[in-house]
DNA sequence: TGAAAATTCTATAGACCTATAGGTGAAATC
DNA sequence: GATTTCACCTATAGGTCTATAGAATTTTCA
């Protein structure tokens, strides 16, 4: 046989490569679908050699999923803190929700997917994150209704659920969508959640009616 | 396509029993970390005996797939071609899609979530149908803009897609959240759909309140 | 260069899983 | 009452999969 793959000399590279590649079979094929030989096929190694850089199939899971959900929350927090208009901060909630699908696809639909079969404690504290991200994006609709800048009658709880089904289904059919980049999705789906599919009021700056 | 054989005085009754349980395993634990042992197990009897009932667990998929989608393009299709607004017609296509959970939550769950691990064959048919549920919804969002109730400058691909968002996500929290019945949920989503999240009213025909 | 560290390999145990073969008792049918 | 059909059973073949042990190879770097 001919190694020819190059090993190169940074140990994160080499398992940031590991990573990337348990990421693409899990969220192609999903986490019990996926075999340690898939992983490795991959790379090109052995199957076994994978045990060199997780020590369980479920830990590498932990660790894309992990990576897939990273900065989320930390992102909205921020964006949340910020003296903007609820409407400009739903914006931009849904930008920042977005973006990681630029350069981890992958990890991103890993994290939505496959979490579920995470070990138990892993998938509990990663509940306690998205409960906290699901409330912070209520607490932004009901700043947005004291501002009278949404509804008043607004079901805050079905309202945050529907704008994180709108983006969270991206990640199942971004890339696959040829007209559609990241910006055209993000601004679209902006100007539908805010303002519905129906109306003649202008874009961007909001008009009252 | 080979159809079991019919049985004698009742003979859908265990069959259907067999293919809820199957349904019920595949929506929890998905179709590749779901065993026939589970399946088994639900039903009280061996795990061998459930091959009396289909040849293969690739089979049992797709029965729980084809159940899961069921009617939904023929419902979607009569709505279409009734003589209402187009903004009737989305609140019509949304009540009529989340319907089924009412009766058969995990062959939804199931077709939405593991319709992927189909072979080859039932998954392009499945495909074909998902594409042309997709077209009926992107034309009616067309003849919404064409009759002035909805924006000129509306992206319908996107829209559909959107739609789709809404209401597929459904399935995966509905019955978990405690205050939200499947009518209050088709109202909520059909209004965020047709006028978003802000303004108390937009132009043109108005949603019924 | 030569020792140490990093990386991959071979080989395999052992668990689990799908599916088949053939048997059994009860119910339905003739 | 005998026979067929139904709905399960036992037993197991044969495959796949995760993970471990320890050897071999390559890379780093003192």
């Amino acid at each position: 046989m001919t190694k020819k793959s190059s090993k190169t000399s940074h140990p994160r590279r080499r398992s940031a490569a590991i990573l990337d590649a348990a990421a693409e079979v899990f969220a192609a094929r999903g986490f019990h679908g996926a075999s340690t030989q898939d992983i490795a096929d991959v790379l090109g190694i052995k199957q076994a050699s994978l045990y060199y850089y997780f020590p369980s199939k479920e830990v590498a899971l932990e660790e894309v999923c992990l990576r897939g959900a990273e900065g989320h929350l930390e992102r909205a927090v921020s964006i949340a803190a910020a003296p903007d208009t609820a409407r400009d901060k739903i914006g931009r909630l849904i930008e920042a929700h977005l973006s990681p699908l630029l350069d981890r696809r992958a990890y991103v639909r890993t994290f939505l997917n496959e979490r579920q079969y995470l070990p138990t404690e892993s998938r509990q504290r990663i509940g306690r994150v998205s409960r906290a991200y699901e409330k912070l994006i209520e607490d932004v609709l009901k700043s947005g209704i004291r501002s009278g800048e949404f509804r008043h009658d607004l079901d805050c709880r079905l309202a945050a659920l529907g704008l994180l089904a709108l983006v969270n289904a991206v990640a199942a059919w971004y890339g696959k969508e040829p007209k559609a980049s990241l910006d055209r999705i993000v601004a679209e789906f902006a100007r539908l959640y805010l303002g519905g599919v129906g109306g003649t009021r202008s874009a961007g700056p909001r008009a009252k009616r």
